[in-house]
DNA sequence: TGGCATAATATTGCACACAATCATGTTTGC
DNA sequence: GCAAACATGATTGTGTGCAATATTATGCCA
């Protein structure tokens, strides 16, 4: 549908197809990306798969060691607080921007997604609708013109993965879709007030559902020091 | 002084040196970087240079083409634009943190810092002081303990330099140093609403110090289609 | 003389091989 | 029996050689 290419070889096509595997929750936090697996599984050398993974690193969703090797990002406590307070600052504005500059297409676009979002949820597939919900958030960004912000909300949204995966309450459902469809109405609108307020009530009602008490990380981190 | 090892071995110092060259304006718009000259200038191979590359392409300072090289990036009238309104939406904001957790210590620091800004300009060393004036941002990002935006900050701050090389109006001075001067003394005072509100003036007088007419780039692209 | 096709050259893209370093399992001494 | 030191295996770090491709130079033809 977006993609000709099955099997993805380039650099940034592997970084890419990893970060999806990140937002659809399949790459859990903690887990070890070996350079030689990941580079059989795509066919090509370890050359290309070391600048995929740097690529990766330097956004904060893996952490190499040296001579260790890569593993999936486990955000602490602050490091959570820290990309939702930046989303804050950067997303709210940003609906505002998008709100003003919404064409007939970008709605469509954007409906199309909510629906595959419902879709994904109805089908029995979380991890699919996680993706889906973020790229929303991406394509406001989108929408608003503004590239540079976007890359920003890119990997705040890929990072926010990784906080629900480890910070998340439920794990039943994610309910707010509800929030993205009144954000479509006020973008469709041209509401900037609304949107903007919408955006900023989303971010927190998220941020809210999450659990980040102080010992929640120790505990991770002593579970791996010692368990792997 | 900040450094033990004088020669950058390692991808990242590298990268780190590059981008301190773009801040001083020692590297300018357009420069190519070949992968054999720099490896021969640090005495490396290429395998590092190319990591370090292309680590600063993925910040947007250099952009790579395929089987051409890299080179220094010329942010369009657009994505300079782009590059201020992130800074408006994230910079204020942390400095209003930054002013309610500013330590004594932070105050020594950033006063060195101006002192050796003022420093700079008076043995007309633009370019150092320049690196210095961005470095203070950063450092504010840095008080505000937020490393999040701090790195996006250090981001915007680099292709700020990419910015002014290309679309400065007066060649003369940056007399700016008491915009910094008056942030610091919000800061000591814990006036999170003055230093709101200065960081804002602040990045809107630097904006307003550009020349952002729309044929300004369309020149500079044909002007190096043309003559290299 | 100007335009175009072709050959030569230089630079990057990639895979591979060797070196360095860390983790693990074994052995030895107390 | 326990702890520490050592040897072994595995994984990453880096340099180098070959292949692919874009640019430049050259010669031919109109």
């Amino acid at each position: 549908m977006d993609g000709i290419n099955r099997t993805p070889q380039t650099a940034d096509e592997i970084a890419a197809h990893l970060t999806e595997a990140v937002h659809e929750h399949r790459i859990l936090p903690g887990m070890k990306l070996s350079e030689d697996e990941v580079g059989e599984i795509y066919g090509v050398g370890r050359t290309v798969v070391r600048q995929a993974l740097r690529q990766l690193a330097h956004d904060g969703l893996l952490r190499i060691e040296r001579n260790r090797g890569a593993f999936v990002a486990k955000p602490s406590v602050k490091e959570a607080r820290e990309v939702f307070e930046a989303r804050a600052l950067l997303e709210p504005r940003t609906a505002r921007a998008a709100a003003e500059r919404s064409t007939p297409k970008d709605m469509a676009r954007l409906e199309r997604h909510i629906a595959e979002e419902h879709e994904a949820l109805s089908a029995g597939e979380p991890g699919r609708a996680l993706k889906l919900s973020g790229e929303f958030h991406v394509d406001i960004a989108r929408i608003a013109d503004q590239e540079t912000i976007e890359g920003f909300v890119r990997q705040l949204v890929s990072r926010s993965s990784l906080v629900i995966a480890l910070y998340w309450r439920r794990r039943n459902a994610m309910c707010e879709s509800h929030a993205h469809h009144a954000l479509l109405g006020a973008l469709r609108d041209h509401d900037a007030d609304t949107a903007e307020d919408l955006m900023k009530g989303h971010l927190l009602d998220l941020l809210s559902q999450l659990d980040l008490r102080d010992h929640r990380d120790e505990m991770l981190s002593l579970k791996d020091a010692l368990g792997r």
